[in-house]
DNA sequence: TCGTATTAGTTGAAAATGTAACTAACAAGC
DNA sequence: GCTTGTTAGTTACATTTTCAACTAATACGA
């Protein structure tokens, strides 16, 4: 029944993706959601406040490649948690400046630190060439 | 990676493997929905029961690694479909055989090869060695 | 063989997501 | 000024996912 060409879903990349970032995520998800009650848009919002700092939804959604929607709602519920603030801009008052408050930013120090933990436990099982092909590799995914 | 130790998300290997996940599924993704309606889980019971026959929807869950709630809403709506039957085994009645109909087979081939040209698409991005190395990468991190 | 535990699968309700429609503010042309 | 179009962000509604509870069949031990 099965010929020599019969596709593979075992090899077709979205799947392994999908299954390999779900593997991969997990502990940190189960982490950020324990812990804080959080989403992972809430999270990667947060994340972005804490590292670039102050920012409107727009760049939040265009860096983060988050929906706008979905942007939104972390956003609201990140204020609700009193994790950050929001302040109109002068110039346009369609916008809000998005900083995070002193909760917030320890969330996301702890996180943070966190983060680099399990992707350090993640990375150690590649060699310095397979995780550099790898990172590259997904990063030409992203962009493409 | 950056001079200072603050953790980037750009290099997180969860955050990586969404993203690209996300990027890579995103075109047969809309093929199997538009012109099937299907969701990611029905195509992936559609899949796995095209490929490899009958199946229990317990095997399928450990296979697919999907939910057992996902599994059965995904084999009840293929059945409402006509793509899938049901059989109740004899020596354990609490199980059921599940195989496709000629519609679902014919449903599965057609995806198979579409999904093989995306395949193809997308890996023709990558030296040989990249390719090895990346799916070698993903196998590692869903069995680990 | 009776009671308890386990397994296969389903279901209902709550939470999250996606889509489209919406408000409010700005911009550009006239 | 006024009209039209665009952009930032929110909200309503339908779909999908998750979680826990559930039924039904089997397994196992006293």
């Amino acid at each position: 029944m099965n010929t020599d060409d019969e596709f593979e879903i075992g090899t077709f990349l979205p799947y392994l993706l999908n299954q390999a970032g779900e593997a991969a995520g997990q502990e940190f998800q189960r982490y950020y959601k324990d812990r804080y009650g959080m989403l992972r848009s809430e999270w990667r919002v947060l994340f972005h406040l804490g590292r670039f700092g102050a920012l409107t939804a727009r760049e939040i959604c265009d860096r983060a490649r988050l929906h706008k929607t979905k942007t939104s709602r972390a956003v609201a519920a990140l204020e609700a948690r009193r994790f950050l603030k929001r302040a109109v801009m002068v110039h346009d008052r369609r916008q809000e400046q998005l900083t995070l408050s002193a909760a917030g930013q320890a969330a996301y120090k702890d996180l943070a630190a966190i983060a680099a933990q399990f992707d350090a436990r993640l990375m150690a099982q590649f060699s310095r060439t397979e995780a550099a092909t790898l990172r590259r590799c997904l990063q030409r995914l992203m962009d493409g």
